[in-house]
DNA sequence: ATGCCTGAAGGGTTCAGA
């Protein structure tokens, strides 16, 4: 009978992942976007809500849209949550091993959908280098590369890392000298939790793109793309081989009230080796994505 | 402008975010 789950296990698949800003903010964004993109899997970031808020909120809505649910949250901060259609198993809230500040806080959540280990990340800010909490940042990215290195072979971590892997991934290098999210510590801790195995499939996908998938709210920095990449997709070789398509969806950041993030979406073929070229990504990303390039601007 | 905007909790403001 083993092939009523072999299939299922090379089934394409959609991945999202979002940091929504408050998910109850963001529920006449969300809703819409879910009925848009039609998402298999989303990883939630910074949902700001207690698990049985967030159920109270959105759980008819998600369960009719074919959803399982599952919340790690908090009252106020922080808070993931994956959503999946393609199977819920082995849900795991936090990181074990994981510091907390001082408490752990909701920043982690692991479950197997579609065969895939699942990881919602939201890292901590760091705020000031050498800071207490920079040094929590860089020891909460410890215990993130060794729950991965205990993990399945097929395993993808998603969401909010706060750093940019690169000066490619920020809009102005020389303005952010001496800010977290670009610092070598925190650079080094990214690049070690990659080593372990784990690709970038946005930046593998778009090696030479400005591509960001964060702007501040203030100023127009959306309206003149000054941005950073700070949200990733990172896959074991197993899943990064079946990507099909990786972009990240600036329609979703334009428009009413918006979160400061944008999602990102990748597309799983259902053949592991399969010789299926680049697809292209539907036309509104596709035109995010050929933006003119611009000269990094002084702040 | 050393938080320009946004959100949360709580209370007439402060903290947090990247």
């Amino acid at each position: 009978m083993a092939s009523l789950t072999a299939p299922l296990l090379l089934a394409p698949m959609r991945i999202a992942t979002w940091n929504v800003n408050s998910v109850k903010q963001r529920v006449p964004r969300l809703l819409p976007w879910l009925d848009e993109r039609r998402p298999d899997v989303v990883c939630l970031q910074e949902t700001k809500l207690a698990d049985d808020a967030f159920l109270d909120l959105l759980g008819n809505d998600l369960e009719s849209r074919g959803y399982q649910v599952a919340v790690h949250g908090e009252p106020r901060w922080n808070g993931v949550a994956i959503l999946s259609r393609v199977g819920l198993d082995g849900v795991a809230a936090g990181l074990p091993g994981a510091p907390g500040f001082p408490e752990p806080e909701a920043r982690a959540m692991a479950a197997t959908c579609g065969g895939i280990r699942v990881v919602s990340v939201y890292v901590p800010n760091g705020r000031e280098p050498d800071s207490e909490h920079y040094r929590y940042k860089l020891d909460w990215l410890a215990a993130l590369e060794r729950y991965v290195r205990a993990a399945p072979d097929a395993t993808v971590v998603c969401g909010d890392m706060n750093i940019a892997p690169t000066d490619a991934d920020v809009f102005d290098p020389a303005a952010y000298i001496g800010q977290t999210h670009v610092t070598e510590p925190e650079r080094a801790a990214l690049a070690s939790l990659q080593a372990t195995g784990l690709h970038d499939v946005v930046r593998d996908r778009w090696p030479d793109r400005r591509v960001f998938t964060y702007w501040d709210y203030r100023a127009g920095m959306f309206h003149q793309d000054l941005g950073m990449r700070i949200d990733l997709v990172l896959a074991s070789a197993a899943v990064a081989s079946r990507v099909e398509a990786a972009w990240v969806d600036r329609h979703a950041r334009k428009g009413t009230a918006p979160s400061d993030h944008a999602p990102l979406i990748v597309d799983l073929d259902e053949a592991p080796d399969g010789d299926v070229g680049p697809v292209v990504p539907p036309p509104s990303a596709a035109g995010a994505q050929k933006r003119s390039f611009k000269l990094p601007q002084s702040r």
